[in-house]
DNA sequence: TTGAAAGCGCTAACAT
DNA sequence: ATGTTAGCGCTTTCAA
């Protein structure tokens, strides 16, 4: 003889209805707290729902009403700190909402990003959240046909699809350098990283060489390093500028994680900062401002993108792009 | 005259079957790849697909069978970056294989846990990810009911529920000590962050000492700080520490993050590491290798943990505990 | 206030 | 190889 375990199936609000004997739309009803029920109903289906540990099935849910409460966050990197800063600013007001965030990770890659969307969208997402303004073709012409929101994180140098929210960071580019001029420098230099995968950055630099021009002053060298930053890239990246460009006097990094290398380079090579060599990063991370001198930095509003841009989709707000702005923070390495 | 630009219904199955002629069962199978039909109706189908745009609705999908090929993280925190170096190990797998990962964070507060990891079995989810074996009765109750798939992460001492994916957080704390006392270091001491919320670093300090106790030594002073790990409560904690408790030789950090702060007040203030006091970390992260010495750590297996977690999941391996292990980083400051 | 019933868009038998 | 059809578990009219 066989004893058929059979994997209990899960609970059915038809289960629940039949329980506390009532009908299933009151079961809804009552669940959802929209219509009326009288507050017998109402303790019947409660008591029943208990009992039978019954738990709604959002996906039957979403496809008899068709509004998902899915948010998709199709971003470039879980690594750079950044990401998961939007992601954690976003959370807090989806959840109390009863939105659900549910995200995949690009590298950068902008095709990979159009692959990505394009599987997101089979979710039916209430909104597909992206960073920045440089998409694909495709991943537009994707997005415009599914109806549903985009928003763009973390720039506003662009045009916006439907929804921005972020600062610009060609002109934090252009406040650092204008920054680094007022203390005095003169030779300046730039480390960063792939600046055509990291189009924000590239705008950053894009800002800062503006304002030297705009100064009658020109970058006195640069190195660019393949890959995505990190602190061992930074501190690679200005040895090799400091060889080849000897004499410089400020340098700026395509951000913090850029910049601690840098500034770890010069507490092991003996460099005086900000006397010998003034450093200046971007983004304010807090590690940056932990080290025995506050790195100069520009802090962005992270947190808050994540937060205004999950608020303006559960809020349907009309296209608009929300700029957030920045602030400098003089630190002692400039 | 009021022109309705009326929202254009998404494309269904069923239309791009009209418009390939042929069955809906048969975009189905050619779309899924599955079952059998004619490489001129594939063609059809494909055809109708472009020409449509049509994006299959997962939704549906997973209505009809049942599988949700979701699968959720309720995670403690995005700061912490070994969490998102979680979720980037399950990330890659879970793509190539269709998955969607689906988060949310509970700020190291089980009862938030419970709420959350409630909330994501609405979505049936193929399984549910979980940092460690503390949990509420309640959430494993849910968890249990569910039928669905459980793994808890990062971590091997404890009873699983169902699979489980990390490294033993005692040994770690355990070899940590071993090796600062093989080292010759005598006056320990630790510097943590909230252990009753974070159960993982509880356990690496239980380890630790459990060693010193072994070795016929003991704790020589110890700060806990309340709330979560950072470089800045690091710094803050090694200086209270060694106020109180001065002459250690060695301190033990509850994670990197805060060895790197207190690295950093090392530094500020002129003490000698590891000549005047040893500093000792846990997680091995790249930024702990970058500064000028380079940080005595563990190295944790994140990306693999989260990589496994998702592989195990996918190939419904059957209930087990796998320890990924961790390597000793020697490195420079003890 | 409540229940019956018609879908939501798809998958999975089951025929053919 | 392919079409028909009966659901999946809910929400939402629509009557009662």
């Amino acid at each position: 003889m066989v004893i058929d375990f059979k994997q209990r199936t899960t609970v059915t609000l038809a289960e629940v209805a039949a329980a506390a004997g009532v009908g299933e739309s009151t079961v809804s009803r009552v669940l959802r707290n929209h219509g009326s029920f009288s507050p017998k109903a109402r303790e019947r289906v409660l008591d029943a729902v208990e009992r039978l540990g019954y738990v709604p099935n959002r996906i039957a849910g979403t496809l008899a009403s068709a509004g998902s409460r899915l948010v998709a966050f199709v971003i470039p990197s879980l690594t750079n700190i950044v990401f998961p800063d939007v992601l954690r600013g976003a959370g807090g007001v989806l959840e109390e909402n009863h939105y659900q965030a549910v995200f995949s990770v690009t590298d950068y890659d902008s095709e990979r990003e159009e692959t990505l969307v394009s599987a997101m969208l089979a979710w039916r997402p209430t909104a597909v959240m992206l960073a920045g303004f440089e998409h694909t073709e495709g991943t537009l012409k994707i997005l415009r046909a599914s109806g549903c929101r985009v928003v763009e994180l973390l720039d506003t140098d662009g045009t916006a699809a439907d929804l921005a929210v972020g600062f610009s960071n060609r002109q934090a580019g252009r406040a650092s350098a204008e920054f680094l001029l007022r203390r005095g420098y003169r030779r300046l230099g730039y480390v960063g990283h792939d600046l055509d995968l990291d189009t924000r950055a590239g705008k950053r630099f894009t800002g800062f060489c503006e304002a030297l021009n705009l100064a009658g002053s020109r970058l006195a060298g640069r190195e660019i390093r393949a890959g995505a930053s990190s602190v061992e890239s930074g501190r690679a990246g200005l040895k090799q500028l400091l060889e080849r460009a000897p004499g410089l006097d400020a340098v700026y990094f395509s951000n913090d994680d850029m910049a601690l290398g840098g500034y770890f380079h010069c507490l092991s090579n003996g460099i005086a900062v900000p006397a010998d060599l003034a450093l200046f990063g971007h983004n304010g991370l807090d590690i940056g401002q932990a080290i025995p001198q506050p790195l100069a930095s520009i802090r962005t509003p992270r947190v808050a993108t994540g937060k205004l841009a999950a608020e303006l989709v559960i809020n349907e707000a009309p296209p608009q792009v929300a700029d957030l702005g920045f602030e400098l923070i003089e630190g002692a390495t400039a």
